[in-house]
DNA sequence: TTGTATGCGTTATCAT
DNA sequence: ATGATAACGCATACAA
């Protein structure tokens, strides 16, 4: 006996009295069979209780109706809406997803990639541009569909559903610059290898210079998106002299582990320091006070990606890469700076 | 010309100048081998960037080293830390975890178990008990290797590691009454196909009772697990007479948004409204003041549950259920009930 | 140590 | 409309 024994083509078309091929027919072209047969059949399968063998299936027909996403991360929340949406749209068209995270480690995502390659996976899905090359150099190599989801770039060869992570930093950046700040730091995510975060320093950088503000001078610090990483990030930047009166986040988490640091710090939001997010994930309104931040159209995106993916799948090549619109959510942490100008003079 | 086209074992074979057996022992016990044709093979397996097949694999050897995971939901933070674990010691012996989500719907997990059995699973991870027949069925019929997580109970054939969601919900209201509170609401999951939600309900009835309380007058809410659905709850509750001067929360998600509420009505938690939640996710941490919830080992029972599984999957027979102790976290959300019984009097 | 040969469960081609 | 049968890519029992 098998370790856990189950039914094959063999025992339905034996127990439904035809050959294995009626019933691999009546499974996938129905239309093809007769209706007495098929109905045998039917009850056959059903009796067994059989489905069918995906490593079978995959090895004789050469697809899997799966696509893979790679994901640098599902412990937070930044990932989750956007694959949702690219999951459902994949459904609609029968493909499933399989979803991988890599922790932010482009050698795993290498791993990953070979993997569901291996798991015959008929597309792939993978967040941002930057990585090394090897992992582009296999897809392209073995002409793999693939879509780049969260960064919108032009590029010769693979397409994305993207948005531009440097210009909607800079917005948000010349937002906070409106209000009258003139000293402002940032806490961002690991930049090395994650173009989304470095897309949006250099967003911030040039949002500053354009406003006449030494751009060099900003204070970054980068860590990875956790709570306790904005927090202790903002205790350093409140060290600074002069402290910066605002501080603007590449990332909610980041964002409202500051939030919640200042509070213990006896800051008052916005009224002593300014603290802006971006993503605009449901963490963001539940702090005090709401995050204003920058919201992206994730489900948006996340379809796009799928409806591109389907095309290069089905050999269809008509389908262009999709630029996304982010906008500025104004809620409560960003406000003028303090007034305190006099105090060093005194 | 293949769609894109992939090396087998066969071209590193011919290329390597061995047979394909070798090639697969190369890669497989590469202790077997000798060290001069094992280098040329591995030459050959890096010049081609060859990746095994893994529906041939799966096939030929009846293995996957795959487990499947099949959680309710994938959007909110209540499974990733335990999942991340169940995965983290599942890797460590060599296997891969596939995870899908139902949105809470039964059916769509019926569906998933068989779409992963068919994949080839080894083993499988559902999260609590109750089910319909059918998927039970299926699992003990095919006695596929499985473990039940996040609700203990003891089982005939079936292992797991949990807690007692029941228990922890008790003390948790046994906690609230000794702050003096005798008017308790509760905004709970959706009881109906979830024994954690149920359990959680149960057990502050309780505790009620076991304190003298009407435990069947108490309103209970249910809703699924979103910030606005707690917030709306809430506002439901807020508008009984007399209103409870505590609201227990199956889930700290629900009760951050029942927290956002109250202090959009203008209510002091928790001086006029005390609030608890459930899980100890980071949320719970951020908002103001830090919800007092119930902390629930979850990285410990995931690594139980992968010791568990991986004993069944190698045909063990020694490992046990595991149960975990739950832990209350008083933070900033529960207090003593305002003291206003005079008013009434006026 | 290495090679030969068979079978895993399915699809797809070719007959009938 | 249905049935034989040859792949598909790999692992493994057995032979050498």
């Amino acid at each position: 006996m098998r370790k856990h024994s189950t039914p094959t083509l063999t025992d339905v078309a034996r127990l439904a009295g035809v050959s294995t091929a009626t019933v691999s027919r009546c499974l996938n072209e129905p239309a093809l069979v007769g209706a007495e047969t098929r109905e045998r059949v039917l009850r056959a399968v059903d009796a067994l209780a059989y489905t069918p063998n995906f490593g079978g299936r995959a090895l004789a027909s050469q697809r899997t109706n799966t696509v893979g996403a790679i994901i640098p991360t599902m412990e937070n929340a930044i990932f989750a809406r956007g694959i949702q949406a690219f999951e459902e749209e994949l459904a609609g068209a029968g493909y499933t997803l399989l979803v991988g995270s890599t922790g932010y480690d482009p050698e795993r995502e290498y791993e990953q990639v070979i993997k569901l390659a291996a798991r015959g996976a008929d597309g792939l899905l993978l967040i941002g541009w930057e990585r090394p090359g090897r992992v582009i150099g296999f897809v392209k190599a073995r002409n793999f569909p693939t879509v780049i989801a969260w960064n919108y770039r032009r590029d010769e060869d693979l397409l994305c559903a993207g948005f531009d992570n440097r210009l909607a930093a800079r917005r948000m950046a010349e937002r906070v610059i409106a209000h009258g700040h003139q000293n402002i730091a940032m806490i961002a995510g690991i930049v090395e290898g994650n173009d989304r975060a470095a897309d949006r320093v250099a967003g911030v950088r040039q949002a500053l210079e354009a406003a006449g503000l030494d751009a060099r001078a900003m204070t970054v610090i980068e860590a990875p998106y956790t709570l306790e990483n904005g927090g202790e990030a903002l205790r350093r930047l409140m060290a600074l002299k002069p402290r910066p009166t605002a501080v603007v986040c590449g990332n909610d988490v980041l964002a409202a582990g500051a939030l919640c640091e200042a509070k213990a710090m006896g800051l008052a939001i916005p009224g002593d320091l300014s603290i802006t997010g971006f993503d605009n994930i449901d963490l963001s309104t539940v702090v005090d006070p709401p995050l204003t931040t920058v919201h992206v159209p994730h489900r948006r995106m996340g379809h796009a990606a799928a409806r591109i993916l389907l095309d290069r799948m089905s050999g269809g090549n008509e389908v262009e890469s999709a630029l996304f619109e982010t906008e500025i959510v104004e809620r409560g942490t960003l406000g003028p700076p303090p007034a305190r100008l006099s105090r060093k003079r005194r």
